[in-house]
DNA sequence: TTTCAAAGTGTAATTTTTACACTAAGTTTG
DNA sequence: CAAACTTAGTGTAAAAATTACACTTTGAAA
């Protein structure tokens, strides 16, 4: 081993969000243009995740959790580390070099970001939009195209790390209303999962795990009959984690 | 949402790798002295995970492989990013913040560390130390006491992201040498998984994946009967994961 | 040649998974 | 108001996977 004299790197750090929300049929993501994301930034309609530097002092998890409360005016969303994105050819593309002067970063910086993701209620968000909440959009997941920066490469792992996730616990929950039908259930695990799944043995092996528990309602306005709605039961799972469940 | 002035921080990034070994009977994990893993640092005999701050200009995963490759010689090791670590709080016990004077960072400075897991045949590794893997030791994962830093909190996403793996992908043969028994097998999957697999059926799961391949090769030196040797072969696992196997 | 230690082998009961089609209920349309 | 439409809701049988469980084989050592 020869030592050579390399120069330690002393990257700035941001956090970058993907939100996941559903609107009863298809899986969404939240972008925003760049320009409205970073408000020293013009004119540059490139889309890109939400995200921002992380502070001084400031806990990575809870940079994460600020930008998603800025964004939405939700506190307590489901939010996951990812990792660490930082390859020193991520901001390499000519709209990102822009990007770097315009927040003022030396021209060669490096920007390393922690990748969260977290899954929010579409419903709830539209009831409290907050600060510059107005500038984003919920993007279709299947057709999202380039994005600014690594974060198709973001996205990616996000998605992957849903999946895992889905598989192993309910999250899926916190992407439907308080109360839900299965069939509501069934399309979400249906479209994150890229599946194709028996829709009785579904509801069968759902009803099963004991998570759920229906209550008096059904569902309202549609041209047919109606579906009762159940609601999430943690302390079942709580349980029967301990035996090793596993979903879809 | 108020606006107000907070320094964005601008730390400092390094890389730690928990690297796994198996012994034939126990899962250990690589550790080192601080003093002889950071040549700065005197006296200080605290246990840390092998790490080191990234380079100028270097992707992290290039980062984490030097650091394993200027340990142990070993090129081309499995390898793979845990999440990033950065509480500012994690440098704050005073063993820590001795280290960063020591080391020449700023008193405050931030450092945020990419943790990384790695699996390594412990035999291969014991033909090739190299650098400074003299100063390393295999402790037994079980026994691991309080380290520097906050590296028992990076140990635990490691066994985490391990035993979640294990359970997806055969990347237990990465612990073993080229050619194994399947007891070897068994018991590496037993103290990983903390578990309590029967033995037979163990063996006939196994077999049925079709990822192992018998050799004409048998254990030799015990005092007993002799182990058939079988040898893993990933085509036929890139079949299989395609069918959604599951191990234990 | 006996003893010891781990290798190697099979089966039956249970549980889980899969595939698959009709009736019920409420709304809309003619 | 009856027929048509749409989604809700239900059961069963076959196949596959999992579990529990005990004895024989083989080679080395005593």
């Amino acid at each position: 081993m020869s030592i050579v004299f390399q120069k330690k790197a002393n990257p700035n750090v941001s956090v970058d969000c993907v939100v996941f929300g559903f609107d009863g049929s298809d899986l969404k993501v939240l972008l925003v243009q760049r320009d409205l994301r970073d408000n020293l930034v013009e004119g540059d309609d490139t889309l890109v995740l939400p995200g921002d530097l992380i502070f001084d002092n400031e806990e990575l998890d809870d940079a994460a959790a600020r930008v998603l409360t800025n964004l939405t005016g939700l506190r307590n969303i489901f939010l996951e580390q990812i990792g660490a994105f930082g390859s020193p050819k991520r901001l390499l593309k000519e709209r990102d070099q822009n990007w770097l002067k315009a927040i003022r970063l030396e021209p060669n910086a490096r920007v390393i970001t922690i990748g969260y993701f977290a899954l929010v209620n579409i419903k709830n968000y539209k009831i409290k939009p907050a600060g510059f909440a107005k500038h984003l959009l919920w993007h279709d997941y299947d057709t999202v195209a380039e994005l600014g920066f690594d974060h198709n490469v973001i996205l990616n792992g996000a998605i992957t790390k849903l999946r895992n996730k889905l598989y192993r616990e309910p999250v899926g929950f916190k992407l439907l209303g308080k109360e839900f039908s299965l069939h509501q259930l069934y399309t979400l695990y249906n479209e994150i999962m890229g599946g194709d799944i028996d829709r009785r043995n579904f509801r069968r092996k759902m009803l099963k795990t004991g998570f759920l528990k229906e209550t008096e309602n059904y569902q309202e306005g549609v041209p047919h009959k109606p579906a009762r709605l159940y609601t999430f039961v943690k302390k079942e799972f709580d349980n029967a984690s301990k035996n090793n469940f596993k979903f879809y």
